[in-house]
DNA sequence: TAGTGGTCTAGACCACGTG
DNA sequence: ACGTGGTCTAGACCACTAC
C-alpha cells in the first residue's frame, strides 16, 4: 500500500503550514496504532519507508527522531528499528520509580518489586474516575489491588482501575499467571500501549488497611502517588493510587536528565 | 578566534569514534561555560558558527539540536539562538512541581509562590552534604530557610544549602532583595546555570518546627523532597529540602512528556 | 529588504550487526 | 559481503522577525 503524500503543504496555497516529516510521523503513528507492525517487530528500512512515503531519507529520518525521541520506537545500528516493547528494564527506567534510600549503588538503589495480586473485582466507574479515563460514569471497569515486595517486605500498595472495554476477557487467572509486567500484558495480549504517565504526589496517613499490609502502625506517614497511564496521542488507559511506606525507599524523579535504554 | 577543527575523528586511525557534531556541542558549551554568550545573548548565526568550527550547517545545527533538547539554548526563527535565561515561566515550568490540587484550570493549577527569608546563616557541610555537592566536608556553607506561600498560606519549607565558594559575597541582603527567581540570581549575578535537577520524595511526619512554621498539628503529613540542583556536565551547585504540606496542593511529575517552554 | 532559523533534498561515506 | 542505521555535506527554498 503506496501512502505516497504531496511534497509539501507548504508548497501549497494553505495558511496552515504542516511540515513533511510531521506529516510523516503522523502517517507512521497511525500505522502503529493499526498494528501493522506490532510491539517487537521491526519496521522496513528508512530507505524504504522514505520510498514508501515519497520524502527523501533526511526528512524520514526527522520523522522517526521524533518517535524515538517518545520512546515509541528503539533504533539499532546495523540491526533495524524496532516497536518499543514493554520488559523489566523499560519498567523500571520509564514507570517505576521507587529506589531505595541511599542507595546510590550501580543502579541507584533499584530493585525488581515482586508482586501478589490481593483482589480483582468488577464495578462500576465513579464520576471523578470516568473523567480520567475519558469514559463514562457507571460503565464497567476492573478494579485490582496489587501488594509490592522490595527485599521481601511489603512496601507498596497498588490500586488499580481500568476500563473493561479495553481489556475484554482479562480474568485475575489471565492477569496473575503473567510471567512480566503489567504493561506486557497490556501490549500483547490487548495492543495497548503505555507510552506514559501523569503522576501527582501527596503525603497522607496510613489507614487501618494500609497500615495492616504494609505491616506499619496506623498512622504511620504514606506517600501517595495517583498515576494516569496514557497511550498514543495521550489516550488514557489506567489509573493507579500508590501507597508507598518510604521508611526504607523513596520516589526518584531526576527531571530534564537524558533518558536511555 | 577560529577553532575549526578537523573534518572527522572518525576519519583517523583513532578507535575511539566521536561524532563531528558531538564536538561542536562540547566546544559550544566550552564557550557557554566561559560566559562567551551571557545569559540570554544571542549566539552568533548558524551560517557563522558554521564557518567558525568549519562544519556544514547541518552538522552544527545537529549540536544545537542537543543544546535545545538539554534546554541550555533557545531559538527563535527569524530572530536567532539565545542561551535561556532563568525566569519566572522557567521556574514554574522546569523547577517548581507543586500545584493545587483538583486544579486542572488553565495552567494546571499552578500558582506562583510568594517566599519569604527565616534564616540565613554561614556554617560547614558535613560528611553527606559535602558528597552531594562534590566539596569537602567542613566546607564553608550558607544555610537559607525560607517559608514559601500559595494563596496567602503557607505550605512549603525550604532548607537551602550552597557552597560559600561558589557564591563570593553572598549577603542576606543581596539574597532578599532580589526581584526575581533564586535561580535567576545565580545566573546572573554568579553565572552559575542551574540546569536541571534530581529530586528524591519520601513521606514524613510534622516535627514541632514544621508544624509551626506551615501551622499545621505535630504529627500531620508532609511531603519531603530531596533536591540536588546541577549546572553543566551535572555539577551540583544546590541542595534544597523542602516540606511540603499536601492538603491542598500536589506534586506533579510529568515523565515522558514533550516540554515546550 | 535583509537576516535569521526551519524544511527538504540527493548523495557520499562510515560504523555496526549478521551471515 | 550485505544491509542497516549514523554522520556529514552542499545547496535550494520557505517562514518568521525586525527595520
Amino acid at each position: 500500500m503506496n501512502q505516497a503524500i504531496e511534497p509539501g503543504a507548504a508548497g501549497g496555497a494553505s495558511n496552515a503550514f504542516l511540515p513533511l516529516y510531521k506529516e510523516v510521523k503522523r502517517l507512521l503513528t497511525q500505522s502503529l496504532i493499526e498494528g501493522e507492525w506490532p510491539a517487537g517487530a521491526a519496521l522496513p528500512s528508512e530507505t524504504r519507508l522514505a520510498q514508501r512515503f515519497n520524502v527523501s531519507i533526511g526528512t524520514l529520518r526527522k520523522a522517526i527522531d521524533e518517535l524515538v525521541a517518545e520512546r515509541i520506537v528503539t533504533r539499532h545500528q546495523g540491526r533495524g528499528t524496532f516497536v518499543a516493547t514493554h520488559n523489566a528494564n523499560r519498567l523500571m527506567f520509564h514507570f517505576f520509580h521507587i529506589v531505595a534510600k541511599g542507595g546510590a549503588g550501580r543502579d541507584g538503589g533499584k530493585e525488581y518489586p515482586t508482586t501478589r495480586t490481593l483482589s480483582f473485582r468488577r464495578g462500576k466507574a465513579d464520576a471523578e474516575e470516568a473523567g480520567r479515563l475519558a469514559i463514562a460514569a457507571g460503565d464497567a471497569v476492573l478494579r485490582i489491588r496489587n501488594l509490592l515486595s522490595l527485599g521481601g517486605a511489603p512496601v507498596i500498595l497498588d490500586d488499580i482501575v481500568v476500563p473493561q472495554a479495553r481489556f475484554p476477557r482479562l480474568t485475575e487467572k489471565i492477569f496473575t499467571a503473567r510471567d512480566n509486567t503489567i504493561y506486557h500484558l497490556y501490549q500483547t495480549r490487548y495492543g495497548i500501549n503505555v507510552l506514559r504517565s501523569s503522576e501527582r504526589l501527596s503525603a497522607v496517613l496510613a489507614d487501618a488497611d494500609a497500615a495492616r499490609l504494609l505491616k506499619l502502625k496506623k498512622g504511620a506517614p504514606l506517600l501517595a502517588i495517583n498515576r494516569t497511564a496514557l497511550s498514543y496521542r495521550d489516550t488514557p488507559v489506567e489509573l493507579r493510587r500508590s501507597l508507598v511506606n518510604t521508611a526504607a525507599h523513596e520516589y526518584a524523579s531526576d527531571l530534564g536528565k537524558q533518558e536511555r535504554d
